[in-house]
DNA sequence: GTATTTTTGAGGTGCGCACCTCAAAAGTTG
DNA sequence: CAACTTTTGAGGTGCGCACCTCAAAAATAC
């Protein structure tokens, strides 16, 4: 049996009220009355039961993921996790709800977030881009007590893990790795592709894509990175464009999570075959690696990502350290044999 | 607030007396009754909680993994998980310890479990490999009430989550499509190593690696596979042998967790570059993937391995069905820019 | 030394639920 | 309809802890 409360007041020979007052940080107890309490805790190894104190403190917990309103596969994704989610945290008191925003606005999002009560929510992830709006929303937020994570996108602050998801300018040298490897001693143009290069997360993985293929691979010249914004039609002219004045182009990285538009055109107009490399696992991404339409994906496992910021917001509220190998998210590999 | 069984009673108009009646399954309640009660579970959304259950019953869980005694790296890197796992499942009040046993020994083992105690072991994770006499004395554990998952060795009933640990076929198979894409179209003979060939994880992942090869590039020539035993001398002098019968060997796969040895030694015998894959990651993997002594390593997180186990017993025991999503083990790629 | 402040102890209540007992109410049987 | 049997309700206790109050003991000040 596990120590309780009442074993450790034998073993410190002090009464439960001592026990409480240290265990809690409450005012009125001598230092070296504390230092007894502490050495006892260590002597019997004990841990409180996390489950009475939430019941005793009637804590729940209630968590808001908040997401862009447009979106493409992988938000789904994503969402369907969170619902997932929602279901295995009942257990834990933790409610778990997703609300989609005009995200790409900061000023609707600051405002969204000054609306939040601390009463009705204690931790929120965030995926939105930085901006100063919402970086000052953020920080009166967690003035008043709510905790923040920043999920898949906006700048992480370095050292801190209020970031959930992969490091993209390492996510950007595998994907460099990959097609270097993959073409197998060729020489050619890589074309790069992302639906803006607005977002931080693309100008990284541009960075981590250009260092490797620079260092390791002199025989492939990686093209200024091509914007599709969404559009089909535009996709297209560009690449007619692009491969018009390029015709030696090997292969195909698409940075941003949509990847269902470039590597569609991409088949109109490429008469070769290129070895191709794009992110997230999406049912699109799925099929096209089944089918050899792509050749590798870069993901990170949506499933993970949602629980590691539901747990980083819940042990922040404990007051817990978060076990770092767990929430440290992988940038995984996928090709057809490892789905 | 979240509905407490007080709110049920009052929704369904019975007494807390049978609500719980209703909750625990006991008898002398009227079928009618337990529909109405359902019913109003349905209707407010009523779910246990967890926390309060476990405080009244007194239910604490104590879980033991079973690994062999005589180890690698890869073993030694499971137990700090399991450590790290014992801390961070404390406050969810599970215990959880490793035993380390000469596993390879049928009738020893079989012993042990026999020995084991439904009082002080509620369930535990055990890597052996098959045979009569541990799948019996698993069947008696079961009986008397203590739940077993397999750790990684084994042979994995289909359909039943009872298998913690990657698919090995599938392992096998993206070892081969990587050896194959890194080959980038160069002809040549593989040589395949394992530190026995006994174990049924070895054989699968043959197996996989195969498929994969002679399908997809009939180039590579895949040796039959050779058994280190542990043993660098006998490694040695194989390697020398081989080599001297093959001197066209372009890619080496070494399917066993312990790549040490042969690795080594195929730096002394191999004249030009191979693509060398191996499995799991170790600290002796790791570094020669970052100074590229290795190409790719076929890993499975061995952290979430741990944990998949101890949640998958932990839901057993509370009769609950573990998150299919988060307990598939993931095949994970590793190459110097994704570690 | 006494007066004052600080530290400690004793005890109670409640969190949401399991588990138990006993009595009252509702059904069933002949 | 009485004599059952089955179903339901009312109430208590305890799990391990938080949080509160009040009084007693110990340390410190003057």
């Amino acid at each position: 049996m596990r120590p309780t409360a009442k074993d450790l007041a034998v073993e410190a020979g002090v009464s439960l009220a001592t026990i409480d007052r240290v265990l809690n940080g409450r005012p009125g107890v001598r230092p070296r009355t504390v230092t007894k309490v502490n050495e006892a805790i260590e002597r019997i190894g004990f841990v409180r039961n996390l489950a009475a104190v939430n019941l005793a403190r009637k804590k729940s917990y209630q968590f808001r993921f908040l997401l862009p309103d447009h979106g493409d596969q992988f938000l789904d994704v994503l969402v369907k996790h969170i619902e997932e989610a929602k279901k295995s945290f009942a257990d834990e008191m933790a409610d778990v709800a997703a609300t989609r925003l005009p995200v790409d606005d900061p000023y609707k999002l600051a405002a969204y977030l000054s609306g939040l009560d601390a009463e009705t929510t204690q931790g929120i992830a965030i995926m939105a881009p930085e901006s100063p709006q919402v970086r000052d929303a953020i920080n009166r937020l967690l003035e008043r007590g709510i905790e923040v994570v920043q999920f898949l996108a906006g700048q992480p602050k370095a050292g801190s893990n209020d970031f959930v998801g992969i490091n993209n300018h390492a996510a950007g040298a595998t994907a460099a790795q990959l097609i270097g490897r993959f073409s197998g001693g060729r020489k050619g143009k890589i074309l790069v592709v992302s639906e803006t290069m607005q977002a931080h997360d693309s100008i990284e993985r541009r960075l981590g894509f250009d260092a490797v293929i620079n260092r390791e691979y002199p025989g492939l010249l990686p093209l200024p990175s091509v914007e599709t914004r969404g559009d089909t039609a535009r996709t297209r002219r560009i690449f007619e464009n692009v491969f018009a004045n390029h015709p030696d182009i090997t292969g195909l990285y698409v940075m941003s999570a949509e990847a269902r538009i470039p590597v569609r055109e991409i088949s109109m107009v490429a008469k070769a075959p290129l070895v191709k490399i794009v992110h997230e696992r999406t049912p699109f991404t799925e099929a096209a690696l089944k089918s050899g339409k792509i050749d590798a994906v870069i993901a990170q496992n949506s499933g993970h990502l949602v629980r590691s910021a539901i747990r980083i917001l819940k042990a922040r509220i404990d007051q817990r350290t978060p076990l770092a190998s767990q929430e440290k998210i992988r940038i995984e590999i996928l090709i057809k044999e490892n789905l």
